[in-house]
DNA sequence: CCTAAATATCTTAGGCGCTAAGATAACTGT
DNA sequence: ACAGTTATCTTAGCGCCTAAGATATTTAGG
């Protein structure tokens, strides 16, 4: 029955994303920072050096919680405040790079192996069939994320 | 190069892991539940009737925090107490099944209908690539869950 | 220039959800 | 029957959030 079979892998993915939300909460309890510090950090590096406003954007916080959280990281030496150039106002957010990648490197790097060496069991038109997969679940959520975050016509 | 889509692969697994806690927080903001509770009202539903201890097992959570969950879902009426028969100390949840589902299953099924259809459109030899590549992520992030979560030695 | 408005960040007050520790109530075994 | 165990709840305190407003700096208009 691939009706049965359908069923079956949506949940498997449901269950794909629980567990990784329980790994990602487990590296940053190793990491000794919170699941949200941890999530926000790894933000502030993918995307480098930005300003406080900037980063309370980027997250979708408000500017008292990017405070916080500023604090918070700062006080671990994970980031430094600068004062921008030409307006003094502004709050350079600096990523000490390296001491975020010598705490977490090692907590990642033999997952990310583990999971490069799964893809790389299947063949080439098998990967492709998994990306195919992902786009479009990747599509489908964002969309409904979207349509989720419209307020209601009814208030 | 195989090496580059696979990690192009790799990133994108991530990027669907945090999409779906996205459209999770969503769902839960649309019925009125924070994140948090969404998470847990899932979880009674699916294994039904519990004692509060049991649930703090299956949650993780301290008795204290359960109790408080326990408190916000009963004032919203997803679920009632009652007094275990043979035991008056334990606590029955019984989960408002018709109400839960009234509120949740139009926030989520027009997605499991889409994602349905999306894995319908592979073929039954395409979704067995599917499973195997989500069967065997699971098992590398449950292993790498355990592994994190062992005590340091020098601690 | 000088000042009003705009902008960027920080501070404060208050809420929620968590843990740890201990209180309360009910059960169990000898 | 009563000491110990078990199940849940309560309390104190912390972390992280929002909303609102304070502070400092820049910009624009007269």
């Amino acid at each position: 029955m691939k009706e049965e079979l359908v069923k079956q892998i949506r949940k498997l993915t449901q269950q794909h994303a629980y567990t990784s939300l329980q790994m990602h909460e487990a590296v940053a309890r190793k990491a000794g920072l919170s699941g949200t510090d941890h999530k926000y950090l790894g933000f502030l590096l993918e995307k480098g050096e930005m300003t406080a406003g900037d980063f309370a954007k980027a997250t979708g916080l408000t500017t008292g919680a990017v405070t916080g959280l500023i604090d918070r990281l700062e006080k671990k030496k994970f980031l430094s405040r600068h004062f921008a150039e030409g307006d003094r106002r502004k709050v350079l957010l600096k990523p000490n790079t390296g001491l975020i990648m010598t705490l977490l490197i090692p907590l990642y790097e033999e997952f990310r192996r583990e999971t490069e060496n799964l893809i790389s069991s299947f063949s080439i038109s098998e990967i492709k069939v998994i990306e195919r997969y992902f786009s479009q679940a990747l599509a489908i959520m964002n969309q409904r994320i979207e349509i989720l975050s419209q307020p209601d016509a009814n208030e």
